[in-house]
DNA sequence: GTCTATACGTCGATAGAC
DNA sequence: GTCTATCGACGTATAGAC
């Protein structure tokens, strides 16, 4: 029945994410995960066609906000304060996830996710300084986004969080010195 | 005799490094190596004592530079240009190797490289802020870090190593934003 | 000192019974 | 939906040839 279904599926994702987190996706074994649970390896994959898509489901939510945000900024803003912004609040959103998929890069690896995020990090350098920007304008996007981005994982999150207008701000002065001189 | 350890040491060097590099490390087999260059597994083991030792390996030389860098600014240096400029010469100089690491997390992850990377980046935040800095001047050497870095590593090196000189002031820039207010 | 032959245990994945 | 049984490939290990 759909009950059991549901609930056996999302006891799945809660053990993988957990044990993943702890020890890693490449030291993770789906047997390990299937004790937790009292069941077979062969159960599992009735639920997930492959280790991998158990990975990938847990970053679903992550996925599907970058997309949202990526389309919001599809194209050239003009207000380049609310888009540094945006993408500040959504690297802090999931930082848990991000920070448990930072410490095991072998599991980021295989989740394709680096992939998505370098996609969305492009269109986001477009909406900042234009399709044809020149190389040094690209440079400050780049050290914008790279920047806000590495304060937003590697700090903790409730500093981050306080002093998210100076965070914005650094960023901004990144972007302003890239395009310095620009037309 | 010595000469033949060398050369086969190096051979199975050159050849990990291209198939790390093309399609990963843990895609890439024991077996596969050691049939490009016509001996057993067996044989690689006695060179290397394991998979992962064979990977460290071939990121010594930047973890070589890497220390060097943090001896030299071991403490806080009042040129801060002078800390972001050396380490982003040292982000170009190692690109080839962190471009092919970054494309292969799984590697990246096993090699142990990531934990390094974090230990020198904050040490090179203590050379850029000091060692108590309030959250915001943090936040701005974080930023100014992450930056230089992605700008090195993101962007075609020509194009970083032309624009040198703007990729330092766009981290300076960063850096001087998350300072300000402080005494 | 350099390498081969052979094997062990574990992994992700599959087939088919209940 | 879950089981048992099994698969081929993997990293690792050791004994012994040369």
């Amino acid at each position: 029945m759909a009950r059991a279904q549901n609930d056996t599926k999302a006891r799945i994702g809660e053990v993988a994410l957990e044990l993943f987190g702890r020890q890693g996706y490449e030291r993770t074994s789906l047997r390990e995960i299937a004790e937790r649970l009292d069941i077979t390896k062969a159960a599992l994959y009735y639920h997930y066609p492959s280790k991998r898509d158990l990975l990938r489901a847990l970053s679903e939510p992550l996925r599907q906000d970058a997309m949202g945000l990526a389309e919001r900024f599809g194209e050239r803003s003009d207000e380049p304060r609310e888009v540094l912004g945006a993408y500040f609040d959504l690297c802090v959103r999931h930082s848990t996830l991000m920070v448990t998929l930072l410490h095991d890069l072998a599991g980021l690896s295989e989740s394709g996710l680096v992939e998505e995020v370098v996609a969305w990090r492009r269109r986001l350098d477009v909406a900042l300084v234009g399709e044809d920007a020149p190389i040094p304008a690209r440079m400050g996007a780049v050290a914008a986004l790279g920047g806000i981005q590495d304060i937003a994982v590697l700090m903790p999150a409730e500093e981050a969080t306080l002093h998210r207008g100076r965070a914005v701000e650094i960023a901004l002065a990144a972007l302003r010195v890239g395009m310095s001189g620009m037309d």
